[in-house]
DNA sequence: TAGTTTCTTCAATTATTTTTGAAGAAACTA
DNA sequence: TAGTTTCTTCAAAAATAATTGAAGAAACTA
């Protein structure tokens, strides 16, 4: 349902409209797909579908949520190098902005959250291999073909990395 | 490290030998990186570490879960035709087998868990697209290539579904 | 330097998810 | 048909993850 005139004057005087708030849904969604906690989600969307850049109480107000809550889903996007701090002149505190190239947060993602799993998973490989000698004759077969098939899954988990960045092209 | 002789001839009476606590490990890790619970994750990798079929109640005595978690494990994996039951003449149970082909269970995994927030997604978008008339001039041309790189992103991400299956050869 | 603003950290609370126990359904068996 | 085995379901308990409040650090300001 749309807002009626007297809920977007409302909305203009400093809350959200309404396409802020599918963006900010959408993006929370997307959030969730990748493991990420809502909150996250939603100070992403919300600098994502903000015009100018927000400082963190300005944040806390429009989406409702705790300082620290604020304080530690910054944190996390930082990490993630999916938000900017914009530089304002005469102001104490940090505004941030959402970095707009999916490409780069997504890659940065996968290299900071999936690729060590990716990396650890390679050295438990190495540990099955080893264990594979004490196997008895008549298993050798299928535990070699099982331990092999996790190699090639391996394998395929570190060609897919590398294209899923360049899939998005922006 | 290893397990010694006299550990070893104890593994041999019915418990799970060094190789396949690994090879159930890996996969407890991947099926948490697929956001599926660490009890789906053990029951795949007990039947996939496992050279002959299983029945639930092994199940359960082997990994030390209770009989509902290795009713709603199986239900998962069934739903997700990653086990396959086996049948044996004169046997009431029923046995399970892992499904082996990884390409088989994450293309299935993809189109039951991953399409469906996708196609809600564009549906989302399609709102956006509509919730742009109310914007204001000034701000019209920031919030439609928002909704644009957003329409980009689902774009990308139906191209990359089909390729993930196509790359896990196995 | 004392006070203010802005932000971080972390223990405690709250919310969510997973696992379990218990009740009972379905299918066989004596 | 009464009893047994095998399995499912779902409410309750346990485990895990996210959010918050409170304490305080850092950087500025009067």
């Amino acid at each position: 349902m749309r807002a009626n005139p007297a809920q977007l004057s409302l909305l203009l005087e400093g809350d959200l409209n309404e396409l802020q708030l599918e963006i900010i849904n959408a993006v929370v969604r997307m959030a969730k797909l990748m493991g990420l906690p809502k909150s996250v989600g939603e100070i992403y969307g919300l600098l994502y579908s903000s015009p100018e850049a927000l400082p963190m109480d300005r944040i806390i107000e429009l989406l409702k949520i705790s300082l620290s809550s604020a304080s530690m889903g910054l944190k996390t996007l930082r990490s993630l190098r999916a938000v900017k701090v914009a530089y304002i002149p005469g102001e104490r505190r940090d505004f941030y902005t959402a970095e707009e190239s999916f490409r780069k947060i997504i890659s940065n993602f996968l290299k900071e959250e999936v690729s060590p799993h990716l990396e650890s998973g390679k050295e438990r490989l190495d540990i099955m291999s080893e264990l594979l000698a004490d196997v008895s004759d008549e298993e050798k077969s299928f535990y070699s073909s099982r331990v092999d098939r996790l190699q090639q899954l391996s394998k395929a988990a570190n060609k897919l990395l590398p294209l899923v960045s360049h899939i998005i092209k922006i």
